[in-house]
DNA sequence: TCAGCTTTGGTGACAACGTCACTGAGGTCG
DNA sequence: CGACCTCAGTGACGTTGTCACCAAAGCTGA
């Protein structure tokens, strides 16, 4: 399988040679679910492109509760780890594979290298870069100054993509959204009080996801 | 002036060559404050690194409330922006000039050449990378988990480090923390009461700077 | 198959924080 | 001096977070 980089939109672009050297000198791993993937303590020595499923970054804080900072999904990387990567700093932020994932290992002198030898993968790194801060000025922006029912409402909607039927927690819910389970638990009543989700021990049905994600433009 | 790069820590290890290269193909600029140097519909062209003053980057939500998320002194760089120099993302955050500035203005084509070109500079980058994740996590961690009485304490605690008298209006102190005003009034009339500061108008005298400091640890 | 155990969720009281509407005290400037 | 603006104070109320419990659902092992 050498030819994984196609999935890399920001990659397709590098020339043969480029291609060659960095599936040569870098190793697909796989990692079960659950497994914490970088963390306090535990600086990460590759840069990790993700071929399959999900890695959930979180952050928790002293009191021991937790947010969601954003998600890497196939296709993308966890390229903010990079950052300590090069700069030897601790990460206060945690890393756990949410599902089996299956990924490309970049070590770091090979990163180091290609950052050099290609502008096309300096645009990548620094386009995925980009995306990511973008993607934590949302959540300040959000955890700042968003009200929760809105935000929890889009939540459900954007995780009943696929099927209306989510195996979920509201603990889970809670740490997605930084906020309390009592907090999940009331809203999510009040949401199936007004007939748009369905409740049941560890699953929520969605079954009006353009009520829960017009809360928004309320 | 040619060795303004000694300033920079980070880049004082660069060689004879490429510190000429870097010093001749550069600008100092001056920017007075209240200027915007970056904003929505404003990307910069240039990475900026400060030698003089302060920029304030914030972020404003829809509805019109505001949060600092970090502060470049002199000595730093606008590191930032380059993701979005380089990615061009529109960037959700302003950058406003807090004070008077002076800063060398690196062009977009000198910072790709030197990242190609020296292992140093791209340690300088992403070490102020990792600086500025770092900041934007404890902006996260602190809006989702902390007490606004703490998060208060403390900024009056740093801001009062060379003069106990702060020029600053409650509705300023309430942007740095992202909150309401009315919440900072109330509770720098608690600290009043309890003796740790005095309140006139467009100014907070710090009495106990080691009250307000400790908050956090109570 | 039953007794414990863990996980999950429900509840009420209360504290902290945000919002709204309004008041009034300084300052400035014509 | 009076109009106007900025800054701060206040009470009422809605939303969110915290705490201390309780109850039901599933799991496990004798």
């Amino acid at each position: 399988m050498n030819n994984w980089i196609d999935r890399f939109k920001g990659l397709s672009s590098l020339s043969a040679d480029l291609r060659e050297a960095l599936v040569a000198r870098s190793t697909v791993v796989r990692v079960p679910a659950g497994r914490v993937i970088f963390g306090p303590g535990k600086s990460p020595d590759n840069l990790l492109l993700l071929l399959e499923g999900t890695v959930r970054v979180s952050q928790t804080s002293e009191s021991g509760r937790e947010i969601v900072l954003y998600r890497v999904e196939a296709g993308q990387s966890c390229v903010l780890t990079t950052a300590c990567l090069m700069a030897h700093e601790d990460y206060a932020a945690e890393g756990i594979a949410e599902t089996d994932v299956e990924a490309v290992a970049i070590p770091r002198s090979v990163f180091d290298d290609l950052i050099v030898r290609s502008a096309d993968f300096r645009t990548f790194v620094f386009t995925a870069y980009s995306r990511r801060i973008t993607d934590l000025f949302r959540v300040i922006d959000e955890v700042a100054f968003g009200r929760i029912d809105v935000r929890l409402g889009q939540r459900l909607a954007s995780m009943a993509a696929s099927t209306p039927e989510i195996k979920v927690t509201h603990q889970q819910l809670a740490t997605e959204l930084g906020t309390a389970r009592e907090v999940v638990s009331r809203q999510l009543q009040e949401f199936q009080r007004r007939g748009w989700i369905a409740l049941s021990r560890g699953t929520v049905t969605v079954q009006s996801r353009d009520a829960l994600s017009a809360l928004g433009a309320a």
